[in-house]
DNA sequence: AGCCAGGCTACCG
DNA sequence: CGGTAGCATGGC
């Protein structure tokens, strides 16, 4: 795989070019202090707080397999019954929190993938996750695992999602049959192995693959 | 009015 | 293993 690297690192130069930095992943606190629609281009410390890192962390298991409007909006509904912690979403009657993430869809599903989370997130006492560890959690899979550890824990892991895929697919660089772990190590080992390149280059595919499909 | 979102689990052969 | 139904809401 000769042209492997160049060709990504000009697909990544193009997309910045075309889109500019992205600013991922969108924080509600920023959002209120007008930041638009709570994204933070090209400032890569965030989360700079406990707070932001565990609501990206939710964010991530809201925003499975839906718009992020969902998401958010779950996310707010969550902070307006003050519950934007794991011993307080813990605490929260299990109806109560159903309803409100109700907006993310999958309700039933995600409201046990929180709790599930909310429990092991407690054990961690503030150090790092093991991506193994997450992915024993249930209703974690590799993307959001990936997700948590890159956008939350600033961990240079490459995030494949469904654009990412139809991409490379395009690109002649994957087929359908590829495995994830195989498309993201194409990613890993023809980059700098940079969180902040990670980050950008997984939202700017995001935002690429958006507009692709609303256009067709 | 259907189609599809920034997936994952369970269960099938 | 690979393939797929089921999960749910909301916007276009």
């Amino acid at each position: 795989m000769e042209g492997t690297p160049q060709k990504l690192q000009i697909i990544y130069r193009a997309l910045v070019a075309k889109y500019g930095h992205q600013g991922w992943w969108p924080i509600s606190s920023l959002e209120i202090a007008g930041a638009k629609k709570g994204y933070h281009p090209q400032d890569y410390d965030y989360p700079k707080s406990e707070q932001q890192k565990f609501e990206i962390c939710i964010g991530a298991i809201l925003a499975q397999s839906t718009k992020w409007d969902g998401a958010k909006k779950a996310l707010e509904n969550l902070q307006g019954l003050k519950a934007s912690d794991p011993a307080s979403l813990l605490s929260l009657p299990e109806e109560k929190l159903k309803e409100a993430i109700r907006p993310a869809g999958y309700f039933n599903q995600k409201a046990r993938k929180i709790r599930d989370f909310c429990t092991f997130y407690s054990t961690l006492q503030g150090r790092a996750p093991a991506r193994d560890e997450l992915l024993n959690i249930w209703g974690v899979g590799p993307e959001t695992a990936d997700s948590i550890l890159l956008y939350a824990y600033k961990t240079p892991t490459f995030v494949i999602d469904a654009y990412t895929k139809r991409l490379l697919i395009r690109l002649g660089m994957a087929s359908e049959s590829s495995t994830y772990d195989e498309m993201k190590s194409l990613f890993e080992k023809n980059l700098e192995q940079k969180y902040e390149i990670y980050q950008e280059f997984h939202a700017l595919i995001v935002e690429d693959g958006k507009r692709n499909s609303k256009q067709k």
